[in-house]
Parts: structure tokens; C-alpha cells; sequence
RNA sequence: AGUCUCGUAGCUCAGUUGGUUAGAGCACUACACUGAUAAUGUAGGGGUCGGCGGUUCAAGUCCGCCCGAGACUACCA
């Protein structure tokens, strides 16, 4: 009997340290180990302080609201800003990362009233401001530690010890400084907007409010079309037809909108009531919604009653040629000055319902404000007796009462017997505890007014949408209140061009979305009505002559003093350096009364301002500029390099952050943005607690792990894409990312333990490598390239899916699928100690490249290999504590090899057809053939193969490759037109030519294929056609089984001789004995002994590879037996052998194995 | 209503300056492979590229209109 005498296990000295091995991944559980590891270790505060000295690269935390809890979108947006942050600490920069916290706000008013069981008419009463205020900021860290859980599990890397506090005094203070900057620039102006008001609970609405569910509601209400009376018209009686849902507003018109494109008529009627004969004017294609077609015919007569309204069209014309008509005022109650009462132009105006023409209130309308004030018409304006201008309707939503109007005003501009049949009459019942539904509107009162004047035209009820106060339940309406604005028109020009230089991601969201708006700037509103906020730093005397603008705390401070000294305070409650020792909010600083040069009481302006100020404002309240930061130092962390956020913050965050910037230092304020886009479930809905479609992000950690929670997230769609989040895709990318780079992993410590390789020896020569090391080279250092590129511009999605790629298409299915034997097989030599190295160099720089997205377990990754090999050592030449602080490597374009990359991608292809051609022939892989021919086209391409014959040939189990040469006769070929070429050439011809060309011969192929051009006849036309102009593929060998891709073309040697038959079964039995040693638990180095029972064919096949299926399977002694011995042997002996195995078709035989 | 984004296989997504068999993964079915094995390969089915029109020799790709989803802004006389 034969002993094959293997040479398995290695005697080398060197058996220290040995990589970890795992039983299964379990994402996890790394998670939970590598944070506890940062958390020890100080992981992240050290790569901060080994970065100290380097450049900075500058990023900002946009401050989420804790009275919140974090959702799974915030894992996303996190996610994104982490893998910059991270990505570029790895290129050598050091970036410092605060987090921050927004505080102020209405979210957070109502979170505190909801839990108080109160409503804002109670603060001051029940509760007062101070305790409500405590309430406040308690409410708004409520998830403060839910938070920072979040932000730790899922590896967002961000300084949550000193983080800024937008209600701190520090930060409120540097508010007060811009604030200041603004105000001495002249940028800040008191005017007032149309907001949404309710009478009812006597407060401003935000739109927030108005939004919430429920408000919107159908209600039926008077509606009136009414007629303005035309001035000096070539017609005696032409009138304006304007429809309102409100006809309480109609006193207040000072204008008429047309749009400029619209068509109108000149109506010649009667009107429906009075039955006087009139010329009405309104939009063509409205006139079917008061004039029934067959009523143009009908003789002009008409009596009050009659069911036909006859009418005639005198003539048509554009709404731009109605601009500038005056007309006589529908309700002279009050004059209103200059420029009323004419046609203006408006944009808003359609023809989808009313007239076309639209009643302009701008008193009580933003868009009817907005339009007038740019066309020069004033608002319908009272003077009460203080002396302010109001509009028509009180805070209580009643006409003014005259005894309550400055006594001046009615004496020059109020119409006292029209109007005081109307004072003090509310705008709806609602707001009137003496009427019901029931009662007659004011609506009704003023439109059966007009119908007695002849000026109504069409009265009717009509159901529309209209808001309401989610408090009150009552109506609400649009009502001018004062306002302080920044004046940001004023720098518009400058705000787009310092756009201009920031990059975008995605571009569209700059120039489209960022852009447009800030093309249609209008001025920022800063007030809100509110408690809980930055109050606003203005304080005026009761007249409004005299104003002061406090912007830091000392002038405060000096201020008071000064009104202590006059007497208005007792003390000054600011007196202290110590910012514990005040509070700046309201109503602590309500109470603050300052004196006026003149001596006068001054009064802070009531209002907070608007909370977005509070986030645009942080790269200088951050660090509490200009009082504990100089100009300097400041530039050290503004502008910023890198901000990410929601794309829903563009005219948020994205927008204060440039308006402060541009206004207050002319600078941008963010050099890149990420935008990202919408978390939704996975069908495409919007997640929220109502649909109870909401998903949690820590039970998605949890169960997945960060990493592929991460990874998922970036690899699935662009960030700025709305991503449809399925948690079959999270395990899919558990299954498929992390668990095929497991297995490569595995895989490598398995064999690199039993050699005891630990990156010892000098690095193989590259040019020493095997073809297939050089190949995995340069593809790898292609990825780094890519990775890098993708990275570096914003492409996290583009990183991902190419690492994804390489991983699994070329590491895990190519790379090692062939080399697999190297690392088990044979001495420890060049071309083993070549694998190892180049695996080991594959799995390190990958954990380099994924380490931003996924910082587990690229950490884990990293640690497992350097912690053995420590190739990367700290200043103790100790193994370096983290991925996180090595650079990202560099590519070597050295050894990148694009013919290289080519050709394997060639013999992939090559391995893939002829595996094809085999299943379709069922031919097993197992079953060794002799020959594929393939035609070759050029020299290059036979090349190019021959480079990587013999992967391909031990991969398909094949023993030669026969090239045949283009001229060979025996291929049947097919000519396909190349229309990118002849296209331009030829034109119209093309499709003539392609058919000519799909119609080719064999002898004309051949010819073109000789003298390289070939002429033929189109539509009576000689074209001349050139080899470069034609694809040439093969299509058949007579004879063989034969496949084709593309341009590559594959025959295949189906024939199986006796010899090839043997080796067949040679192979069987070793997959057979193999499959048994896996099932006994064999360990990989175990020896065995072999008995099979006896088979003359098998013998055959044993006598001829007795060698090769020896030293496949580590068998020491393999013998042929009677089927009886086995048993004997099996009663002998208390092992556990495999009974039968079916190597050779048809027949089944005995065999025992056992280790030696 | 305006601005912007998106619409490709059952699902998630690729698709170069327009160029002729529209790709990949998942899922499904069948078969194979098995010192990486809860992995992998091969094959198969599955597409009016949202719809209509236009430009062009040629459109998933460019243009216009429409439909659908979403975001933001504004809000309708």
C-alpha cells in the first residue's frame, strides 16, 4: 500500500498571536464591543487630539429640537454628516464636531401646555410666566437622553459634552449682537403683515397652526359678485364684476386685480335684480357662469324676476388694457387717500371661479397687500384715538366703534352716516356672544345694502374652505399685525451671488429650489408673538420717536443703570458678570424699563424673535462671538466646510445661516451642503405615529446593528433621493456586504492562523506576484481611487456601491473563489506568503474605505488584522488604537493595470459561457472536457487570453483553449451596422443600410472582412461601407455547441474520452471523501485512511490518480476492499462511518474513513 | 397655485455627450457547486422605460403638455 506522505502542517516557529476567529457574525454584537471599546478607550477625543495642529475642516450641527423623540430619518441625516466628518478626519484634517440643541419655539410651548393641562390665555394667570418658562425648559430636553442614546449606538461621532443651548444667555447674547449689527446697518424696519388672526382667542396664528388637522373646514357663507361703477367710460353704466366670499371686506377695497393675459368681455345686460339696463365687464371664460348660451339671442328685455338674463358682447379685450381705469368706490364710508379705486395687475388672478377680476382688501389679504404696495394703491386705513392707523376691524373682529377713531379722522375722512349704520358690528357672528348662526351676518347686511343700490349682481350662498383656530373653533382672519423685518431685499443681489459659490448637493436644490427663492425674496419677518424665545432688543418710547437697541449685555447693564438713576426701576436685576445670575428671557426682561435721551420711559418691543434666527445665528453664538471669541478666532470655525441637513430646511436652516452671514460678515456661511431627502416606509408613505407606520430606529439597531442600518441607508438610494426604507433591505445588506466580507475574513484567519502569517516577511515583489494578486491589486487601487473621488465630492451612495462591488463581485467570487488552494495548499512559499499578503492588504484598506459609512465594524475589521500584523503603529509602536486614526490610503496608479482589470473581466465572461454551455449540455463542472475554441478577432484580444488561459481553464475544469483565426471558413459570421459611426454619415440612409447590412452573406462578410470596405446599392445609390463602419460577430460552429455574447464567441468540445471519464470519477471520489470528512468533523489537517468497496472501474481511476486523490484529501492509506471487510471493520470498531457513496453512475458502494 | 425632486422588472435601484438585444441585486422556479458553507454559481420567467405629442436617420436619454408621488412656499378673490 501506498503512503502519500503530505506535507500539511508547517513547523514554523513563529505560532504567537493568532487573528480571531468567529463561530457567526453577528452585527450587534461588534456594534455593542467596538462602542464599548470607544467608550473606554476615549476613542473619538483621541482621534480629535492626535488631528490637533492639522488643518480644520469646519462642520456644523444643525441643532435638532429634543422635546422630540429622534426617528429613524434622523439616523439617515446623521448618518450623512458623519460620513463626511469621518471621511475627512481620515484625509489628515482635524474636525471638530459640536453638537447643539434648538430650545425655543412654539413645538415646545405646546408640548408644555399639553402637559400643564393649560392654554396660552393662562399663562399669567394659573401659571405665571416664570414658572411656564422652567415648564419650557424642561419640556425642550425632555429626550435629551434619548438622543444622545441615538447618537451613540448609531456611531454619529459628535461632541455631546459642550454642546450649544439656544436659550443660554451666552447664546441669546450673541442674537442680541447680530441683531445690533443688523439694526445700526439699517437693515431692520417695524412695518406689519397680513397674518392669520384670531379674534376670537386674541393671537396671531402661525401657519404651523393652521396646518394642524382639522382646521381647514367647509363652511357655507354669503357670497356676493358686486359691481363697481367704471369712471368716465365711453358707456354710461359699465361696471366691474368682482366676486368675495367676504363681503365684509368690500368697504375696505381700494383696488381691482386683472390678470394682464386674460381675455374679458363688455357685457351688455340688466342687472338681475333691479332689472336697470347695464354693461358689466368681466373674464371671457367666465361668462358661462352667469349667461346662459342661448340667452345672446334673446330680445334685450328684461324684468326683475325673469328667469333669462339677455346679453349681448360689445366688444373684448386683454386685461393689460384694463390697467389703470379708475372707478367710482363701491362703499364710500372712508377715504383712503391717493391711488385708490383703479385696475391693477395681478398674477394670482385665473378664471377658475369668480369674475377674473378680484376684489383687492389690502388690509385684509396677503396677496391683495403684497400687490397693492407694489402698485403704489394705499390700504384702507382709520386712525383710532391713540393715534395708530388700524384697519376697518378691531382685534375683536368688529368694525371700529367711531368713538373709539381719532376724532380728526372722522371729521376729514369718515362718511359718519354710511358707516354708523355698520360700527361695531362684528365680521362674523361667531366672534359675537349675542348672535348665533342663526342671525343675519354682517355679509348679508352689506350685500342686501348693495342690491338696494343696484350694485350687486349675484348674491348666493356658497360653501368653500376656510381656516379655523385649532384653539377657539372659530373662524379666522387675515389681519394686518406690526412686525419687525430685516430688511434682507436690500442685499438680495449680494445673497445670489455668494450662492453662486456654494456647492450644492444635489446641484438642483442650489440653483432650482434655493435659488428661486432667493430670486422672490421678500423681507424676513423676525417677530413672533410668544413667551418662550430670544425676545427682541428694541425698546421705544410709547410715542415710537425714540428707540434703542441693546446688543450685549453690558449696555444693558449701563442702560439700567442710567434708568435706575432717573428712578424708573428700583434695581438692576443685570448687574452681575455672572451669566447664571439673570435671565434674559421673557418676562424678566419685560420688566426692564430704559430711559430715552429725552427722558422718556422706553418699553421693549413685545415680540421674540423668530427661532430660525436662533439656528442661523449659531456659527457665532456657538462660541459666543464677538464676547468670548475674536474676528480671529471666529475665522477658525466659519464659514463652514460641510453642513448637512433635510432637504425641508432649505428655506430654514440652509436660508438664516446665508442671510446672517451675508448680511452681518458678507460671507457665505457653508461651503458644501448635503441635502438629503425624505425617510418613508416602505411603500412609499410619509412615516408617522398616526399611521403607525413609524419605524424605531433603536429596535432597528438593535437588531441589525448600526453599520447596516448605515450602510443600507447610503447604498440604497442618494441621500437626497426619498429613501423607501424596507428592513428587508438592512438584512439584505447584513446578508449579502457584512456577511460576504465575514466569510473573506473567516476565511483568511483560518488559513493565515495555521501559518502563522502575521505580515512578517518583506512585501512580495509586485512584478513577483501571480497575475491574479497583481489583478485584485489593481482593481483595488482602482476602488480607493473611485472611493476617494466619490467621497470627496459629496457621493457617499457612488463610495458604497463600489466597495459593495468589489467586495462580493471581485474579492469574494473571483479572487478568492480561485485562490483558494493557494492558502491551504502546499509550503509556506513565495506565491502563499504573496496570497496572504494580498488578501491581508485587500481587507485592510477595505476597512479603511468603509470605515466612514460603517465605523463598527470597519474598526473591528481593522483591529482583528492590525492588532496581529501592527502594520500601523502608534508613537509606542504599539498597534494604533483605531481605522479612525489612519489616513485613508493613497491610490498607486503603478499598479494600476487597465489590460489587466480587461482581460480578467475577459476571463470572467469566458468562465461564465462556457458554465453555461455546460448546464445546457448537462455537463457537470466535475466532468473535465477537452478543448473550447473561441474566434479571434485581433492579436490583442488572442493576447489578452493567453494572459489568463489557465484561470480559466482549471476554473471550467477544461484542458485547452484553441484560438481560430477571423479567415477561418468554417465560422458562420453576421454583420451588424455600427450606427453611432454611420449614422452621421449617412442619415436618413441608416435604416437602408442596416437592413443591407443584417442581410450580408457569408462571402460578402468575407469580403469586407479582406479588403476592408465593401460597396452596395442603396435606393439606386453606391455607398461605400468600411470595416470600422460594420460589427463582425460569430454566430455558429457547424458542429459544436457554440454560444455568444457580445462579441466574444464560445465553442465547446462536448466529447468525453475514456481518460477524461477517469479523472471524472477520480474527482467524484474526492468530493465524496471530502463531503464525509465534513461530516465527521474532520479537522481541516486531520490524515485518514480510506476503504471503498471494490469496483473494476473505480480501481481504473484510483490506479491512474491515486496521487492527486490522496493528496486532495489528506489520505494517507486508500484501499479497495470486499464489501464485507467495511462491516467487519464497522463491528470491530465504535466508529461512525458514511455507508455508501455513488461516484460512478448508477452504482452505490461501501466505504469507511477514519482519521490515522 | 407656484418652485423643485422623483416615476425604468413584483420590490430596491443602475443606465455615460441620444446609437439599435434596456442592466444589476432581492424575490420566485429549476439545476449545479460544496476544505469560505446559514455562503456561491448557472439558467428561466418577468419591461407599453408614467401617458401623449414633438425634434432626430435614431429617444429610457432632448423639448412641450398631461397624469401620479413627495417636499417646500404661498393661499384662493
Amino acid at each position: 500500500m501506498l503512503i502519500f506522505n503530505h506535507n500539511f502542517i508547517r513547523n514554523r516557529s513563529c505560532m504567537g498571536k493568532k487573528y480571531q476567529e468567529y463561530k457567526q457574525l453577528d452585527l450587534t454584537a461588534i456594534n455593542k464591543e467596538i462602542f464599548k471599546y470607544w467608550e473606554e478607550n476615549n476613542i473619538f477625543n483621541q482621534s480629535l487630539s492626535l488631528s490637533k495642529g492639522s488643518p480644520e475642516f469646519i462642520f456644523y450641527e444643525g441643532p435638532p429640537s429634543a422635546n422630540g423623540q429622534p426617528g429613524i430619518h434622523h439616523v439617515m441625516a446623521r448618518a450623512i454628516k458623519d460620513i463626511f466628518c469621518r471621511y475627512k478626519s481620515m484625509k489628515g484634517f482635524h474636525v471638530a464636531r459640536k453638537a447643539g440643541w434648538d430650545t425655543h419655539g412654539l413645538p415646545v410651548e405646546l408640548g408644555v401646555e399639553k402637559n400643564l393641562g393649560i392654554t396660552k390665555e393662562d399663562i399669567g394667570k394659573k401659571i405665571s410666566v416664570d414658572e411656564y418658562n422652567e415648564a419650557c425648559k424642561a419640556e425642550v430636553m425632555k429626550y435629551k437622553d434619548m438622543w444622545d442614546n441615538l447618537t451613540k449606538q448609531m456611531g454619529y461621532w459628535v461632541d455631546l459634552d459642550n454642546p450649544y443651548i439656544t436659550f443660554k444667555n451666552e447664546y441669546i447674547e450673541t442674537l442680541w449682537f447680530l441683531i445690533g449689527e443688523l439694526y445700526n446697518k439699517g437693515l431692520l424696519y417695524k412695518g406689519y403683515t397680513i397674518q392669520p388672526f384670531s379674534p376670537a382667542a386674541g393671537t396671531g396664528l402661525s401657519s404651523h397652526e393652521l396646518n394642524m388637522p382639522g382646521c381647514y373646514r367647509d363652511v357655507k357663507d354669503t357670497t356676493m359678485v358686486a359691481q363697481f361703477k367704471i369712471k368716465n367710460s365711453e358707456y354710461p353704466n359699465a361696471y366691474f364684476l368682482a366676486w368675495t366670499t367676504t363681503p365684509w371686506t368690500l368697504p375696505s377695497n381700494t383696488a381691482l386685480a386683472v390678470g394682464t393675459n386674460i381675455d374679458y368681455v363688455w357685457v351688455n345686460t340688466f342687472n338681475p335684480y333691479s332689472a336697470e339696463p347695464i354693461i358689466v365687464l368681466l373674464g371671457k371664460p367666465l361668462l358661462g357662469s352667469f349667461f346662459s348660451e342661448e340667452a345672446k339671442d334673446l330680445p334685450m328685455e328684461y324684468a326683475s324676476g325673469d328667469k333669462v338674463l339677455p346679453y349681448r358682447i360689445i366688444k373684448e379685450c386683454k386685461g393689460k388694457d384694463l390697467i389703470g381705469i379708475e372707478y367710482e368706490q363701491l362703499l364710500p364710508w372712508v377715504k383712503p387717500g391717493d391711488g385708490a379705486f383703479r385696475v391693477i395687475g395681478g398674477d394670482f388672478v385665473t378664471t377658475d371661479d369668480g369674475t377674473g377680476i378680484v376684489h383687492i382688501a389690502p388690509t385684509f389679504g396677503a396677496d391683495d397687500d403684497r400687490v397693492a404696495k407694489q402698485n403704489g394703491v394705499p390700504p384702507l386705513a382709520l386712525i383710532d384715538n391713540e393715534g395708530k392707523r388700524q384697519p376697518m376691524v378691531d382685534r375683536t373682529g368688529k368694525f371700529y366703534k367711531i368713538e373709539d377713531l381719532d376724532a380728526n379722522f372722522v371729521k376729514e375722512n369718515l362718511n359718519i352716516d354710511l358707516y354708523s349704520l355698520f360700527a361695531g358690528k362684528f365680521v362674523k357672528n361667531a366672534y359675537d356672544a349675542n348672535l348665533t348662526e342663526k342671525d343675519m351676518s354682517l355679509d348679508v347686511e352689506i350685500a342686501l345694502s348693495l342690491k338696494q343700490e343696484g350694485k350687486a349682481f349675484k348674491i348666493e350662498k356658497q360653501t368653500h374652505n376656510y381656516p379655523h383656530c385649532w384653539r377657539t373653533d372659530k373662524p379666522i382672519l387675515y389681519y394686518p399685525l406690526d412686525s419687525w423685518f430685516i430688511r434682507t431685499t436690500a442685499l438680495k443681489d449680494r445673497l445670489i451671488e455668494l450662492n453662486k459659490t456654494i456647492n450644492w448637493k444635489p446641484e438642483s436644490t442650489g440653483t432650482g429650489r434655493f435659488g428661486n427663492w432667493l430670486e422672490n425674496l421678500v423681507d424676513w419677518n423676525l417677530s413672533r408673538s410668544r413667551y418662550w424665545g430670544t425676545p427682541l432688543p428694541i425698546w421705544r418710547t410709547e410715542d415710537g420717536k425714540e428707540e434703542i437697541c441693546i446688543s450685549s449685555v453690558e449696555m444693558l447693564r449701563n442702560e439700567i443703570d442710567k434708568s435706575v438713576v432717573k428712578g424708573f426701576m428700583n434695581e438692576n436685576k443685570y448687574a452681575s458678570n455672572d451669566y447664571n445670575s439673570f435671565d434674559l428671557h421673557r418676562p424678566y426682561i419685560d420688566d426692564v424699563v430704559l430711559v430715552s435721551s429725552k427722558g422718556e420711559k422706553m418699553f421693549r418691543e413685545t415680540d421674540l424673535i423668530d427661532v430660525w434666527f436662533d439656528s442661523g445665528a449659531m456659527p457665532f453664538a456657538q462660541v459666543h462671538y464677538p464676547f468670548s471669541c475674536t474676528k480671529e478666532e471666529l475665522n477658525k470655525s466659519f464659514p463652514a466646510d460641510f453642513i448637512a441637513e433635510g432637504v425641508d430646511q432649505t428655506r430654514g436652516w440652509f436660508f438664516t445661516l446665508h442671510a446672517i452671514a451675508t448680511l452681518v460678515f458678507d460671507s457665505v456661511a457653508f461651503r458644501n451642503v448635503v441635502s438629503n431627502g425624505l425617510v418613508l416606509d416602505k411603500n412609499g408613505n410619509k412615516m408617522s405615529k398616526r399611521l403607525g407606520n413609524a419605524i424605531n430606529p433603536f429596535e432597528v439597531i438593535e437588531k441589525y446593528g448600526a453599520d447596516a442600518t448605515r450602510w443600507y441607508m447610503v447604498s440604497n438610494s442618494q441621500p437626497w433621493e426619498n429613501l423607501k426604507f424596507d428592513i428587508d433591505g438592512v438584512d439584505e445588506v447584513r446578508r449579502k456586504l457584512f456577511g460576504t466580507l465575514y466569510n473573506t475574513y473567516s476565511f483568511f484567519a483560518l488559513y493565515a492562523n495555521i501559518d502563522s502569517f502575521a505580515f512578517e516577511e518583506a512585501e512580495v515583489p509586485f512584478n513577483e506576484r501571480p497575475e491574479i494578486d497583481r489583478w485584485i491589486l489593481s482593481e483595488l487601487n482602482s476602488l480607493i481611487e473611485m472611493v476617494d473621488a466619490s467621497y470627496n465630492d459629496y457621493e457617499p451612495t457612488k463610495a458604497a456601491r463600489a466597495i459593495g462591488n468589489f467586495i462580493d463581485e471581485y474579492l469574494s467570487n473571483w479572487y478568492v473563489r480561485l485562490c483558494r488552494r493557494r492558502f491551504w495548499k502546499g509550503e509556506y512559499s513565495q506565491d502563499k506568503i504573496s496570497a496572504y499578503q494580498t488578501l491581508y492588504t485587500c481587507l485592510e484598506v477595505l476597512s479603511q474605505l468603509m470605515a466612514p459609512i460603517a465605523p463598527f465594524f470597519a474598526e473591528k475589521l481593522f483591529l482583528d488584522l492590525n492588532n496581529i500584523s501592527n502594520k500601523h503603529k502608534d508613537t509606542n509602536n504599539n498597534p494604533i488604537g483605531s481605522v479612525h486614526f489612519t489616513l485613508l490610503p493613497k491610490a498607486n496608479h503603478t499598479l494600476i493595470d487597465k489590460d489587466l482589470e480587461e482581460r480578467m473581466q475577459l476571463a470572467q465572461k469566458i468562465c461564465s459561457m462556457v458554465l453555461s454551455l455546460r448546464k445546457r449540455n448537462n455537463l457537470k463542472v466535475r466532468q473535465p472536457l477537452q478543448k473550447i475554441m473561441i474566434p479571434a478577432s485581433s492579436k490583442e484580444f488572442i493576447n489578452q487570453v493567453e494572459k489568463v488561459k489557465e484561470l480559466i481553464l482549471s476554473e471550467v475544469n477544461i484542458k485547452e483553449i484553441e484560438f481560430l483565426s477571423a479567415q477561418n471558413n468554417v465560422l458562420v459570421k453576421k454583420a451588424k451596422a455600427d450606427f453611432k459611426s454611420l449614422g452621421p454619415k449617412y442619415g436618413q440612409k441608416m435604416k437602408a443600410i442596416a437592413n443591407a447590412l443584417n442581410s450580408f452573406n457569408q462571402e460578402e462578410i468575407a469580403l469586407i472582412e479582406k479588403e476592408g470596405k465593401i460597396s452596395i446599392d442603396i435606393d439606386d445609390n453606391k455607398i461605400e461601407l468600411l470595416l470600422s463602419d460594420v460589427e463582425i460577430t460569430t454566430q455558429d460552429i457547424p458542429g459544436w455547441v457554440v454560444m455568444n455574447e457580445g462579441s466574444v464567441t464560445i465553442a465547446l468540445d462536448t466529447t468525453i474520452t475514456d481518460t477524461l471519464r477517469k479523472e471524472a470519477i477520480s474527482r467524484e471520489l474526492v468530493n465524496r471523501i471530502q463531503n464525509i470528512r465534513k461530516e465527521q468533523n474532520f479537522d481541516v489537517i486531520d490524515y485518514i485512511i480510506v476503504e471503498i468497496e471494490y469496483n473494476p472501474l473505480l480501481e481504473e481511476a484510483i490506479n491512474e490518480y491515486y496521487n492527486y486523490i490522496t493528496g486532495e484529501t489528506l489520505t494517507k492509506e486508500l484501499s479497495l476492499v470486499r464489501k464485507n471487510d467495511i462491516e467487519v471493520y464497522i463491528g470491530q470498531h465504535n466508529t461512525k462511518p458514511i455507508s455508501t457513496i455513488d461516484v460512478i453512475e448508477g452504482v452505490e458502494l461501501a466505504i469507511n474513513i477514519r482519521k490515522v
